[in-house]
DNA sequence: ATTGTCCCCTGCCCGC
DNA sequence: TGCGGGCAGGGGACAA
């Protein structure tokens, strides 16, 4: 579910939902997430007040009144759930209630995802992000600094684009759909990418993330945004999970053989090769 | 240093 | 209808 889009939607969601709230109570019910919840959680952030909510790349920061900050990251299958109901729901590993009777519920199934907690002083030095590459969205992601990450790197531009190092946030659905946009071939060397291509590309990259924020991202399976609604840019996918459909952009294209997928670095790519050439 | 492979875990969908 | 295989939004640990 969760790439930046997803990511800052259940941000969105859980600071209007509890920001300036009160946890009263924790219950952790799995410890073992992708990497153990710290045994002293629960009684660090229990009676602390939710400052306030940030997303850094694909993690979500949750400044607390003692001073510590909650580290979350949802992994493959990681949901947040508001107003959550007794019952527990399966794989919810983790839930705060606060101080206005609500229930906020972790999910996750895959257990892929992660919770930790760093002094929020100390946020900066955090392993995941003191080599995070820039925000996309953001003023130090430009045409300059991709072009400049790029230098050197043979490797193909979609899986260098899927490591966060370069760009924070991005994964596998969003890539394949700005390098689709941006109508550049996925198999690119990353070291080729040419000046303009790389502004057509951070084009491509920030609308694209844009558009899947303000549809609330995107909802595979069982993903819900927070509150309960769904998210619909799926439906605004043109590549994505798309093999052998109609390349959008070239209707009635006779040579376009539509929509193609192959592997690279063990993760499904879809593009079309048509479409999308090299330099 | 860079790059590729494997693995963590559960659920779902497909083909037989 | 039932079962096994493959695949899934991520990313870290290794090996080459």
């Amino acid at each position: 579910m969760p790439e930046l889009p997803e990511v800052e939607t259940v941000m969105r969601g859980m600071q209007i939902a509890l920001q300036g709230r009160t946890i009263v109570r924790t219950i952790i019910r799995r410890h073992d997430l992708r990497w153990r919840i710290p045994a002293d959680f629960s009684q660090t952030v229990t009676g602390s007040t939710l400052l306030n909510f940030q997303r850094r790349g694909k993690y979500i920061l949750i400044r607390l009144s003692c001073g510590q900050s909650i580290v979350l990251h949802l992994g493959m299958s990681g949901r947040v759930l508001l107003d959550s109901p007794e019952t527990p729901q399966p794989h919810e590993h983790v839930v705060f209630e606060t101080d206005d009777g609500k229930r906020c519920a972790y999910i996750d199934p895959r257990r892929f995802g992660m919770m930790d907690l760093v002094p929020t002083p100390d946020e900066h030095s955090y392993r995941a992000f003191v080599k995070m590459g820039p925000e996309p969205l953001g003023n130090s992601f430009s045409p300059q600094t991709l072009l400049e990450a790029c230098k050197g790197r043979r490797t193909a531009i979609k899986p260098f684009l899927l490591d966060q190092h370069v760009v924070a946030g991005l994964g596998n659905i969003y890539v394949c759909e700005a390098l689709y946009r941006a109508s550049i071939a996925p198999t690119m060397p990353a070291c080729d990418l040419k000046a303009r291509a790389a502004g057509t590309l951070v084009r491509a990259i920030r609308t694209v993330l844009q558009d899947a924020i303000a549809a609330g991202g995107s909802s595979l399976k069982d993903y819900v945004r927070p509150e309960g609604g769904l998210g619909y840019f799926q439906h605004a996918w043109q590549v994505y999970g798309k093999h052998n459909q109609p390349c959008p952009k070239c209707p009635g294209t006779p040579t376009c053989a539509g929509v193609q997928h192959m592997t690279q670095a063990g993760r499904t790519t879809f593009f079309c090769p048509q479409h999308q050439k090299n330099g």
